[in-house]
DNA sequence: AGTATGAATGAACAAACATTCATTTAATGA
DNA sequence: TCATTAAATGAATGTTTGTTCATTCATACT
């Protein structure tokens, strides 16, 4: 007489192995959750940003990143419909998120001065960690393909646009404070910005020439030179 | 009787139809030519930029490429061993060509004088026109990418610090040359670097809001105020 | 406890991709 | 004129990728 072993895999449980019982564990297969789909879509979205810095966005597969989320393949798909819908929503998210951040400074309503309102903005632009610099390395990575997709295009200059429009107001009540002479607003907010990415680019390329306190020390070395009074 | 009419396609040579002739144009298949390697790498790096530019990096594919070029599907792998290595080769060659104008200004031996060297330099960096355009988009292309490929990490950082120490070389003459005071030629040089690269940046994603007879107004402000002697 | 709901899963699929290579043919020299 | 060489071609190949959807199962409600 014939006997068959038939090993049918249970879903949810570790298949069974031929090998006598050991201790090693097996790979545990964890238990499946069900939460909300706000949390749900932050959760890729975040896993979007680390798969970006680094791997770059060439490289950012719906494998890596749902597995690096800790999810399975097609929750991508159905949390947002596409990867091209996550990918615009990650730019949208780590955008807005900047943008939050210039306007708890710029928008104050009662700063405490013009100098330290100053000095703020440039602690926010230059000295945040780990976190910052994968936003960062996330921006850059949009930029590179923004001349090819409108929708990158749009988000990221609406962005620039509302950070210029607030970098100058405030460069215009400094220089009505302190009664600074041939200084054009708009012109020193659009240099200084500029300055503030071209600093964010050497950090990320060439980490070895340039740390992120020296970046500092030449923004501020620029608003120094603008406006004097009010920087020390 | 029965008649057959074989169309045989003969290869090189426009397929005849079945229609009467008319003064349409066919699409005339291109007689083939053999050409050296270094003129077809040329051409294909050629191709690779305008598609970069136009595409972005991540929809530049191989079929893109050699069809811009005007030449088969294969001939990319034939003259460079792999997609990866046409692209690495593309980079270098738009750095190169960057670094060559550069050090055309920067390392003349006979200079007509300091203040004409710095005029120079403005216009090398916001002057040109369309190819240069299409150079720099290429280059923000690759530093997007450049966090998680070693390989253009290399090629631009080695090409960053090329300029930086050309320019800081420059800057230390102008403030020995002005007897300026309290003047640091490196961190002035760093300054100026990355406002060059941020208002590429800008031009490239925001260009509504920038142009280059701007971008090159803020550019010269700042030299204005590092090199007041020097700068008209 | 039993049932209904829809979030979560991952195998399967089709499209797109870089790469290969047998074949073609322009160019060269005998 | 013919033979030889290697550049050029593009159909074919195998891989990778985004997307779909039948199935599973955690959760909430009755």
């Amino acid at each position: 007489m014939l006997e068959f072993t038939v090993i049918v895999p249970i879903p949810g449980l570790p298949v069974p192995t031929s090998q006598t019982p050991t201790t090693i564990e097996q790979p545990e297969k964890k238990r499946r959750q069900v939460r909300p789909r706000s949390e749900r879509r932050q959760q890729l979205i975040d896993a979007t940003i680390r798969c970006i810095a680094a791997h770059g966005l060439s490289a950012t597969t719906m494998q890596l990143v749902t597995r690096e989320a800790g999810l399975s393949l097609g929750i991508a798909n159905l949390h947002f419909r596409s990867k091209e819908n996550l990918l615009t929503e990650t730019l949208r998210h780590v955008t807005r998120e900047y943008n939050e951040g210039l306007l708890g400074i710029l928008a104050n309503d009662s700063p405490p001065s013009l100098a330290a309102t100053l000095e703020q903005l440039l602690d926010f632009q230059l000295s945040r960690g780990v976190t910052q610099r994968q936003k960062m390395a996330v921006w850059f990575a949009y930029y590179g393909e923004a001349g090819a997709r409108p929708v990158y295009q749009t988000i990221c200059s609406a962005s620039d646009r509302l950070a210029a429009r607030k970098t100058e107001a405030l460069f215009e009540a400094i220089i009505s404070d302190g009664q600074y002479r041939d200084r054009d607003a708009r012109q020193l907010a659009t240099g200084y910005l500029a300055l503030i990415d071209g600093l964010w680019l050497s950090l990320l390329v060439a980490p070895r020439d340039l740390n992120k306190a020296r970046a500092k020390a030449v923004a501020r070395a620029y608003l120094q030179q603008a406006f004097p009074k009010h920087i020390a």
